[in-house]
DNA sequence: TATGAATGAGGTTTCATTCAT
DNA sequence: AATGAATGAAACCTCATTCAT
């Protein structure tokens, strides 16, 4: 991964979560990445492929912080972690999971595409083998609830400061008192 | 507001909020509509004029329910209404609903919009006043967790059968103990 | 059919045919035939439809012809019409059947598309058979033969004046005792 | 001339003979010849560089052949050879032929070129003079007729197995009653 | 009101070619 | 000699929009 492909793929992150897929178009993440726009294609083949990089670069972060709670065995920390792990992510790549939730109401086809991504099934089982284990009554549905504030969460990231954002995040916190 | 009009919007709607304002072009519409592209900027100048004409005819039928909450004096059923209000226009609208939340994530300034339209702000008050009334900690909190709760609920409208969405939304019901 | 959509033909034809298929852009086409360029894809669908529709054309002046050589009875008429229908036809629509054969050079798998329109398989079948009835010891050798020379007359077509290709007509004509 | 260079050469003369010279890109020459592209610009400095080479050295495997033909001083010996030349290089090289007749179709002033080739020209002279030692009526069309069978011949070469090939090159011959 | 031909700007993509290493 | 990153021009194509009828 040289440093344009790098920029490159910075750019189109920002822009394709901040304006839309769609709306994004290759010329400006050229001109704004500082690149030619031939150069994307040599590097990704397609608008597509460029948005399966950086998809795919955003769900390897996620790889190194899914073990906390994957492999915790302490039923009660593992609650706590299945919690973290979502806010942590979502507060170090805030720009990848606003796209990645947002690309449901872009491209039908497309999210879709990247639900089948083993680590996120398996991170949502693991959610909610927590709730079980804390016997809460519905634990699938408490899962979904969660997975449901987080998108939400997430869809509202870039609308407000910092602060208000953090607010939000401990008061969600607070209602599964952790 | 002629038949032809009707079905112009009936499909733009859909279209939009299953395919995404950016990705439905105006010649698909009409097609889908059975009438020539020429008549869809007759009749709404503009894409983005039909975006609004959609978003008019929706909010028109959120005034004729929202009294319910904004009329009602006794705290209790209030806030009853204040929760049910938004179940039940998802579930008469879904289509509407999918779309207006789905705008944020598609065209940066067009959702912004439609936020100051009047109407909502103050059932978002109306809401957050409930709150308040029964004595919630954080009323603003709660509102912006419910309102996020609810566009999540949204967000995930199409890909499933109504029977899990209604078992959900009992779920939400539950977690509030209405 | 419009005055426009016959002028885009004619061009692309002329284009195709004396320039090559892959060689021609489309904005030349639109350029010199004096109308936009994306008037081409509303019509067309694509560069190849474009093609296609001037195959088609070409194909239908055919139909009008071919009767002569296969609705005949007499076997020494039949011979001779055999031979001058392509002759006629290559004389009518020099440029038309310039393109056609070359294709096969160009696009691999586009001129064998249309290899396989009736009209032209019939034609050939006539051509074997009226080689068949005058006794002719191999007939399918023989009209391949006619086919090739064919093929490599016009190949030639452009590079001459006409009455360098009329001599030469005449003497293939006369080859075949006619 | 280096193992890769002639490695380069192989390559594009099949993709160049099979599938056009303005359709093969020198990504895929380089690609199917397992070098880097740059490398084809270093060597023939362009892509009608590389072009130029090849023609080259067909032409020079002319060189070889054409003796036989312009040296023959027995009149009934040099048509034989005058009709086999033609033959013997096609059977040869097959695909350089078919290249050589094919450009003519695609790109308009390349193939002229390369018409003005010495041996070319040369050998076609011979031909021309071997039919008029033999007193047929027409030498000079006798000739552009055996040009043209020739340029059919090949035109079709890639279609067939090279049993039907062989047949109808024998019925060729035995119409010169060779 | 309604059509559908026509436009032109802009979008994605391809490709010959250059250049630093 | 060889690579592969990088470029920019030009290719094909889409689409919102206009206009004559």
């Amino acid at each position: 991964m040289t440093d344009r492909q790098q920029k490159i793929i910075d750019t189109a992150l920002e822009l394709f979560a901040n304006q839309g897929y769609a709306t994004t178009s290759t010329s400006k993440i050229a001109r704004q990445a500082g690149v030619s726009e031939g150069l994307i294609f040599r590097h990704f083949t397609n608008k597509e492929g460029l948005l399966d990089a950086i998809v795919q670069m955003g769900l390897e972060e996620m790889q190194t912080v899914a073990p906390r709670v994957l492999n915790e065995k302490d039923p009660k920390k593992l609650l706590e972690q299945a919690i973290y792990v979502p806010i942590y992510l979502i507060r170090n790549q805030p720009t990848f999971w606003k796209l990645l939730f947002s690309l449901k109401h872009q491209q039908p086809g497309m999210a879709q595409k990247y639900d089948e991504s083993d680590i996120l099934a398996r991170l949502k089982e693991s959610v909610e083998g927590a709730f079980r284990q804390l016997n809460y009554a519905n634990p699938k549905a408490e899962t979904r609830l969660l997975l449901v504030i987080l998108s939400g969460l997430v869809s509202e990231l870039s609308d407000e400061d910092q602060m208000h954002q953090d607010a939000f995040v401990n008061f969600v916190r607070e209602k599964y008192q952790l």
